[in-house]
DNA sequence: ATGGCTCTGTTCCAGAGA
């Protein structure tokens, strides 16, 4: 079973990028983020025709999360992350797929840090964290897949000395994940390729991607249940280098289900 | 220290992203 997570960045505009990705390597479930359009706005037609069922968490202009299954409908467990009624950004949808627990979020960036959308970053993780303790204590399989706006070590930036002040690399953000990785979870990718340079995103400033001047903020986290399947984990590199691409790459793993 | 690029909304620019 492959599961995969792309932040499309504007599912509008991105769509025949996705469904040439969707079509090459044939995931069984895609986790979107960033689709930065209204639930009526969702392309589940063509989806639909590409082999795809999905659910999905608009909103309008920003944010915005899906979790695609191929050849069956996710069946839909939870949407927004829960820890705060008044939170109205669309960034968090969970789907049991195959008896695995698919967890799809978009944390949010943070900068500029320090500020309210720093603060709001720092509360939305300790939110994650306090939700992920319950799914690592149920036992489940459940995978963490998404974009966690999280560099997580200094070999996964290729300037760290750049981002200190970063929202996405700054010490509480880090601190952070690492309590939430104290939890059990297994970082997919870090995991199957320990030393290599591995980045999941490049903006588009500066010739980035062909500099290879990137960051890895995309990640799969798997619970103890789940972890002694992976059997793969990489990403889709040129998916980034082709016409109008996302900002970010599709990356992905393989599990051994039996 | 700044800006570079690309997207959305309803636009003829501003805000957000990372």
């Amino acid at each position: 079973m492959r599961i995969a997570t792309f932040n499309v960045n504007g599912i509008g505009s991105r769509l025949p990028a996705l469904l040439q990705w969707l079509e090459e390597t044939q995931p069984d479930v895609a986790c979107l983020q960033e689709l930065k359009a209204p639930g009526e706005r969702f392309p589940a037609a063509e989806l639909a025709a590409a082999g795809y069922q999905a659910i999905w968490h608009g909103q309008k202009a920003w944010n915005g999360v899906a979790i695609l299954a191929r050849g069956q409908m996710p069946i839909e467990v939870g949407r927004g992350l829960p820890g705060d009624q008044l939170d109205e950004q669309s960034r968090y949808i969970e789907a049991a797929i195959d008896g695995i627990l698919v967890c799809c979020l978009y944390l949010p960036n943070g900068n500029p840090a320090p500020g309210p959308k720093y603060d709001y970053k720092l509360a939305w993780m300790e939110r994650l964290i306090i939700h992920a303790a319950k799914l690592i204590d149920s036992g489940a399989p459940v995978v963490l897949a998404g974009d966690f706006n999280v560099i997580p070590t200094e070999r996964d930036v290729y300037k760290p000395e750049r981002w200190v002040d970063d929202a996405l690399f700054r010490v509480e953000t880090r601190a952070a994940f690492e309590r939430l990785m104290a939890q059990g979870w297994t970082d997919s990718l870090r995991s199957m390729h320990p030393d290599e340079t591995i980045y999941t995103f490049y903006d588009y400033f500066r010739n980035a991607y062909g500099r290879n001047a990137g960051l890895r903020i995309d990640h799969l986290l798997l619970s103890p249940a789940l972890a002694p399947m992976l059997t793969a984990a990489s990403t889709d590199h040129a998916v980034r280098g082709r016409e109008k691409p996302s900002d970010h790459v599709p990356t992905w793993i393989n599990l051994d289900l039996k």
